[in-house]
DNA sequence: ATTGAAATGCAAAGAAGTTATCATTTCGCC
DNA sequence: GGCGAAATGATAACTTCTTTGCATTTCAAT
């Protein structure tokens, strides 16, 4: 949902030198659903797992947010409670920026609301894309599109660490469905199925999105 | 979609001052999907329709926008081609906003990115809320829920003006599904049929959003 | 090497949605 | 009032996804 609206190197380093850096430790809450949104917050270090958590105990992934990432914009701008639960995913640094701040930032250089600005109409953009693709494409077609886009930001561009199960849960469908359109695209030479792995065989072919 | 993110009066005619106002007859296309994003626009009277065509000649209908609405946000501010077709409905004027204008704005108050900012934001959580509700609540329900967004938007609050094909549209389903929901709604008094027309029976009740 | 937990594979029954087709109702218009 | 187009109602065959349950494979820790 955040992929490609990072925040560079050297705005971090400006957003470090007018706010302190909290940490976070493996498995521990940074917002929950219904908190106000006071704040929201740049990922320093680590990742930050988002989803939602319903009362029978069943989880939404969203995303998984890495450093440069912002998250929380959302309830800090429209004043609605935090729509969605924030889970620190190993050691992780955070930076909070709140009003005060944001208005020093914004005061210091326009381009501060634009870069958010940039960061939300990207996010708007890829939710739009999976609302479309969700009623569009067939299951094996949006698998396909997520494992390219998932892969274009991992380590070596073809790789995806993640289970059947968390691809299910960010895909919207069961482990059973899921598993099936995996092996379609096993057989169709397209990915190779590995444990707690999928890799593209071949990342440049089209995604289906766009 | 952009409901609730809506500009004053007054600020529609702060836009006003700055910027003549475009008319466009019923059925004209405003924008279409893949055009370049160097501007986007204000609804300042009449009605426009948000969706996209696909190759196959379907639409799927995103929203219906009006007076004070705001679109076309994404394609200026990600450099993204525009992701959607935008049509007049009835006779339309808006105001283009392009780069120099909103440097203009924002440099005269620094109001509007903020609200730029918040209506960008309600279109995402609005657009969030579409994704779980699509995964976690059956039709019925998702259908309850839509009725009861498009009622506090309208006219008198507990009537909306769509045919049964719209609803399905903007639901994402077909019309048989959408018609079994509808007549479920009614036989539990929630709702009576109309011809082109829906009237909510209890508008207070809860939405099952949230 | 063994063992236990996690991940994956597989199959059957049932729920929910889609497409396609046709009948019926409603409304505007002459 | 009658007509025609649009909207709605209804039905059936088909597809897709889910749930459930269990077997198998993989990995890591002892």
């Amino acid at each position: 949902m955040g992929e490609g609206s990072r925040l560079s190197l050297r705005e971090l380093a400006q957003l470090s030198a007018r706010a302190r850096v909290r940490r976070f430790a493996d498995g521990q809450f940074i917002q929950h659903q219904g908190d106000p949104g006071d704040a929201f917050w740049a990922v320093v270090a680590g990742h930050v797992t988002i989803g939602r958590y319903a009362k029978d105990g069943s989880f939404t992934l969203f995303a998984v947010l890495g450093p440069g990432d912002l998250f929380g914009e959302l309830a800090f701008f429209t004043g609605i409670p935090r729509q969605v639960d924030a889970l620190a995913s190993g050691e992780t640094q955070m930076i909070a920026i709140d009003r005060p701040l944001l208005h020093g930032l914004m005061a210091a250089d326009v381009g501060w609301a634009e870069l958010l600005l940039r960061s939300l109409s990207r996010q708007l953009a890829s939710a739009l894309d999976t609302i479309d693709a969700e009623r569009r494409l067939n299951t094996v077609d949006r698998l396909a599109a997520m494992l390219a886009a998932m892969a274009r930001d991992s380590a070596d561009g073809a790789t995806v660490d993640a289970t059947q199960q968390q691809l299910a849960d960010l895909l919207g469908v069961s482990r059973v469905t899921l598993g099936a359109a995996l092996r379609e695209l096993a057989e169709a030479g397209r990915v190779e199925r590995g444990y707690g792995q999928i890799r593209l065989c071949d990342p440049s072919q089209p995604d289906g999105f766009n």
